[in-house]
RNA sequence: GGGGGCGUAGCUCAGUUGGUUAGAGCGCCGGCCUGUCACGCCGGAGGUCGCGGGUUCGAGUCCCGUCGCUCCCGCCA
């Protein structure tokens, strides 16, 4: 360890100080940070190597002073003890422009030197992602990372505390669970006591809330950590934080109430403007056509429309024959802005990565008509609906794609981002939250049949005896285009639980073995329930303005999975392979 | 599984149509100066251009492969 130079206290040092100190001898102990902080903080000045010691704090901001305090090499943490001078603002030295006091310290103590750090600790400015999560607690420090931990601790405080205030129970639920499959890839965990068997982490504590409803709890909830095996993404994390809520003897609106209230007093204590609840509730289907979105994001505007009937007869058999085909086109109204060819291609190529076959562009003409490589494959009058339809105007940009109802959904959805992004079309400040609800129930599965678009524990409404058509009493809440949270009402019958796990191609037999702990508790008599997950990453990363939810989790994985700051996942000892049973998964020896 | 972007000094980046000894700012080290407060001045160290192969008289630059990070599609009941 070497010792610091002279030249390494010529910087300038922060600590903190309470208002009463003047007069008497204080400690400091701090953080290192080169940054100077006006905000009520001691600066240490040890110019000169005698160990005269400055600290200047501001009077009124001083009360709240409490701890941390930085400066110098962003490392050392720093004793500085001294006598406040009682001088008055008015007796410093009038080169130093603020009302400050100064102090003479008596001496100073490093008690933890420290090396260079590998980035800048003193500004939040970028560096390489990899490079942060490797040195993870460096990257902590920064200003930016504590404020967003703040703002994940108020959010999740809040939360506990307004539904404590409303008679929740907070109970916990097993980690250590059964794979139950049917929505992600569970992470197993090999059991010892019974080779071949595994626990499997919970993607949610989805039964047992339902459970606790069934025993007598009627307000539950849980902060829950979740597990799911897929590929990562900006917003997904193989482990997740859920708020995680169920109430018994509910209806959607109970539900609703409920958790207007609490993230609206998030959405209060992050200084986060989003009109007072109640917030709207869009139908799926509307949310599809409109906005292309299952999480529509209504601040952008470039609304969607189905154009259909107006080109359905029409020469052009793009257009025509895939309405013959089932298919629609529909449309948006990029708006009156010069659209340069390349730019035309690389919205195109959206279009063909989300399942269109191409995208069909048109410029409105000053006469009506159209400026467009399909303009001569359309009459006028054709031409004139489609404009008309989708509300373009001479200059306007019109988009159409002809595909799939879904398929046109997705790309025209995906087509609003795209031009959002490039547009800067979400207006500043500006954030809109709402429920998406009537989700179909089912949805084609992979290999044929039918597959739960929630989830199988969900409430159906309508006729059992037509599945394809039926809706379920499931909902979702929408912050800025991103899903925040979603729940049902869930089934409190045992009959309809059956019937719902038949049309899933799951039957008797197995549905007892898998789910037989569910059935049995809902034959011993269920009230109605239901309830919400709430995704506490997101929601704490939209709050604070990231892109990313790994900038809300103290230790992230990258989106290959993998923790750079311990080295997970890793191979284990052979030894603790034997004990599982497990010796043939033994990592190959590094070449 | 698929597609896009990125990988050059500790950090952030530049590097022309392939052409001398690969640069800048910050940081780091040494010295000087200074009631400083993004201090200033002088000097210095530091790079297998992610890795492997290929094309070429010559590769940071072109080609192939590979690894890593990142964004997206699939996937995420």
């Amino acid at each position: 360890m070497k010792a610091p130079s002279p030249n390494r206290f010529r910087d300038t040092w922060c600590g903190s100080l309470a208002a009463g100190d003047a007069g008497r001898e204080v400690r400091v102990a701090g953080w290192v940070h080169r940054r100077r902080d006006h905000g009520g903080l001691i600066f240490i000045d040890l110019r000169d190597r005698s160990g005269i010691v400055q600290l200047v704090f501001h009077p009124e901001s001083a009360p709240e002073a409490h701890a941390a305090a930085h400066d110098l090499r962003g490392e050392d943490v720093v004793t500085a003890a001294g006598t406040v001078a009682a001088r008055e603002p008015e007796n410093v030295n009038p080169a130093i422009p603020t009302g400050e006091i100064e102090l003479a310290a008596g001496a100073v103590e490093v008690l933890a030197d420290a090396t260079t750090p590998p980035f800048p600790v003193d500004e939040d400015g970028p560096v390489d992602e990899l490079l942060r999560l490797r040195h993870r607690t460096i990257d902590l420090r920064r200003a930016g990372m504590q404020e967003a931990m703040a703002l994940r601790h108020a959010i999740v405080s809040t939360i506990r505390a307004e539904l404590n205030a409303r008679d929740f129970l907070e109970i916990e639920t097993p980690v250590l669970t059964r794979s139950t499959p049917e929505g992600a890839r569970d992470y197993l965990v090999p059991a010892r006591s019974e080779p071949g068997s595994f626990y499997a982490l919970p993607q949610s504590p989805q039964l047992f809330k339902q459970l606790l409803m069934m025993s007598g709890f009627e307000r539950y909830y849980q902060i829950a950590r979740c597990f799911r095996d897929e590929d990562l993404r900006a917003d997904r994390q193989p482990e997740f934080t859920q708020l995680d809520l169920e109430m018994a003897f509910v209806e959607e609106d109970d539900v609703f109430a409920v958790m207007e209230a609490v993230m609206a007093a998030c959405f209060a204590v992050a200084g986060f403007p989003v009109d007072a609840p109640p917030w709207p509730r869009m139908p799926y289907d509307e949310a599809m056509l409109r906005f292309g979105s299952d999480r529509p994001d209504p601040r952008l505007g470039l609304e969607i429309a189905d154009v259909s009937d107006a080109v359905a007869g029409a020469e052009f058999k793009v257009f025509s024959g895939a309405i013959a085909g089932g298919g629609v086109v529909r449309g948006l109204n990029a708006g009156p802005r010069e659209t340069p060819r390349s730019e035309l291609d690389e919205l195109t190529e959206v279009a063909k990565r989300h399942g269109a076959g191409g995208l069909v562009w048109a410029f409105v003409e000053a006469d009506g008509g159209w400026r467009s490589p399909i303009a001569k494959f359309l009459a006028a009058e054709e031409i004139a609906a489609v404009t008309a339809g989708l509300g373009g105007t001479p200059g306007d940009l019109l988009l159409l794609v002809a595909a799939a109802p879904g398929t046109a959904a997705a790309t025209l959805g995906a087509l609003r981002s795209e031009l959002a992004a490039r547009r800067g079309l979400v207006p500043e400040g500006a954030h809109a939250a709402l429920w998406v609800v009537d989700f179909p129930m089912f949805e084609p599965a992979e290999g044929g049949g039918l597959a739960a678009l929630h989830h199988p524990f969900t409430a159906p409404s309508g006729d059992l005896a037509d599945p394809g058509a039926l809706r379920s009493r499931a909902y979702d809440l929408v912050l800025d285009g991103a899903e925040i949270g979603g729940g049902s009402i869930r089934i409190a019958s045992p009959q309809t639980q059956s019937a719902v796990l038949e049309i899933l191609g799951i039957g008797a037999e197995e549905a007892e073995a898998r789910f037989g702990f569910l059935l049995d508790a809902l034959r011993q008599g269920a009230p109605p329930h239901g309830g919400i997950a709430m995704g506490i990453d997101r929601i704490a990363a939209i709050l604070a303005g990231r892109d990313s939810i790994r900038d809300v989790i103290a230790f992230p994985k990258t989106a290959s999975g993998a923790d750079p700051l311990t080295g997970a996942p890793a191979p284990v000892d052979p030894r603790q392979l034997r004990e599982l049973g497990l010796q043939r998964l033994a990592a190959p020896p590094p070449r």
